[in-house]
DNA sequence: CATATGGCTCGATATGGATCAAATTTGAGG
DNA sequence: CCTCAAATTTGATCCATATCGAGCCATATG
């Protein structure tokens, strides 16, 4: 096949779609006029997969883009010197990766793929000078932004005051919100993390997440078979994380 | 006198003037060309005063404006429908205030002067149509809400990770460091939270903050004597806060 | 098939820091 | 200088959760 074909072939399929994205009333196209979105399009990404425990960008490497999650799911973490990880938020379709990383050269954290994923990716240079020339862009960027300063203020509060059981009911509440906003079941999913991440992200041991999931269990609030769960009691739930709002924690 | 002399010479006194503010090169204008620093100026309320324990604005009243502090500290706290607190944050001269708010119509938190303080006051609606007249304050304000985003994970790993006396080195060399950069001792500074405040931003009781202290003061490594720091062992601190980095933690 | 490996669960024990109670210091008024 | 309230410190006890040890299951590997 001729090869000017193939390489416009290509083009094609990498070419955006953010009209079709199921997604584009979470992600960034939310705040975009229709006659605009094709700018948007045109400086983005789209597509990329990456695989179960692979990595969409690393630590202190040269801060580039910031992904949209698009299907799957992906971790975020940071390295300490000392070695040890502190995974830093969990991101689910329609939820953009890099904030965090945009006030340096280089990412702050590792992304890592939690399963397989699709992600679409926002060079920054282009996207600053996008936003630049649509309000509504950057307002939208300023709103997610703000959001996830909220988010991590969310956390910190939920790993400063709460215990183990509001902690995780915080967690499954927060999942189940994100999931119904894909319009997907918000009392019955699999979690797309290991009890070890959990633990990490809300600075417990792995053995106090694996009781206190047992403990819910045998209180008929939750039933969970390894990562598939159902939420039977989420009023319990809700009770349980007492005075938390249920959008915080990531 | 004649009203409107009057009024005129107040008018004069508000009158921004970035260009002579000692911190412009911590704040807004540090992004901002000196022929466009007129602009910010405009949109600019400067020198508010507010005394001790006086609110700069209050937690879901309506979202008007960034502030910055120029003299004084701030800080910054979530009330939970429990009623409990939540410092979330303090800040010092040079540092901006709000913006975690700018994904909502309201503030997010609470922002409470600690001592006589002088801020300035940037409404969101003319700063959000300044950035976007001016690239680089535009690329500035992304800069420092991924600041803001990463300052909060590192507290958020602090909390879960950390034990109580690395969480008071931590937040001492972090008080330390932006002294200094203030071109203050960087040893020798006078708090300006009270025991209470760090207990609750830290997570820890305040029983525990003061046992910390008097060890540390015991250890040789500081001498406190109430809101008064000497720092005499930075290096021991650094040891103390092991794989933390210096910068992180507000 | 046997063995290794990683994720998860369960029980027993140890401990850092919370909590409760009380003494001491500091600071603002009068 | 005195008084009262608030902030801080100190001491004694208690508890939630970490830690250690071990077993179980599913999947991967030689």
């Amino acid at each position: 096949m001729d090869q000017a074909i193939q390489l416009h072939q290509v083009a094609s399929q990498l070419k955006a779609t953010c009209h079709k994205c199921s997604l584009s009333n979470l992600c960034l196209p939310l705040a975009v006029e229709e006659n605009d979105l094709e700018r948007l399009e045109d400086i983005v990404l789209q597509g990329k997969i990456f695989h179960r425990a692979e990595h969409i960008f690393d630590q202190s490497t040269p801060f580039k883009s910031c992904f949209a999650v698009r299907s799957g799911s992906v971790k975020t973490s940071i390295i300490t010197e000392g070695g040890d990880e502190q995974v830093t938020g969990f991101f689910m379709p329609g939820e953009l990766i890099g904030l965090d990383s945009m006030a340096s050269d280089n990412y702050a954290c590792t992304a890592k793929a939690l399963e397989r994923t699709s992600v679409c990716e926002f060079p920054v240079d282009k996207l600053e000078q996008l936003t630049h020339k649509l309000p509504e862009l950057q307002h939208h960027m300023y709103h997610l932004m703000s959001q996830e300063i909220r988010n991590s203020h969310q956390l910190a509060m939920l790993l400063s005051k709460n215990t183990a059981e509001e902690r995780i009911a915080a967690l499954l509440l927060s999942l189940s919100s994100r999931f119904q906003r894909r319009r997907m079941s918000p009392t019955n999913f699999s979690l797309p993390m290991s009890r070890n991440d959990i633990a990490n992200f809300l600075g417990l041991a792995v053995e106090t997440v694996s009781r206190v999931f047992t403990r819910f269990q045998n209180q008929g609030i939750i039933k969970a078979r390894g990562r598939e769960v159902e939420l039977l009691d989420v009023e319990a739930l809700q009770l349980v994380t007492r005075d938390f709002s249920r959008q915080g924690c990531r």
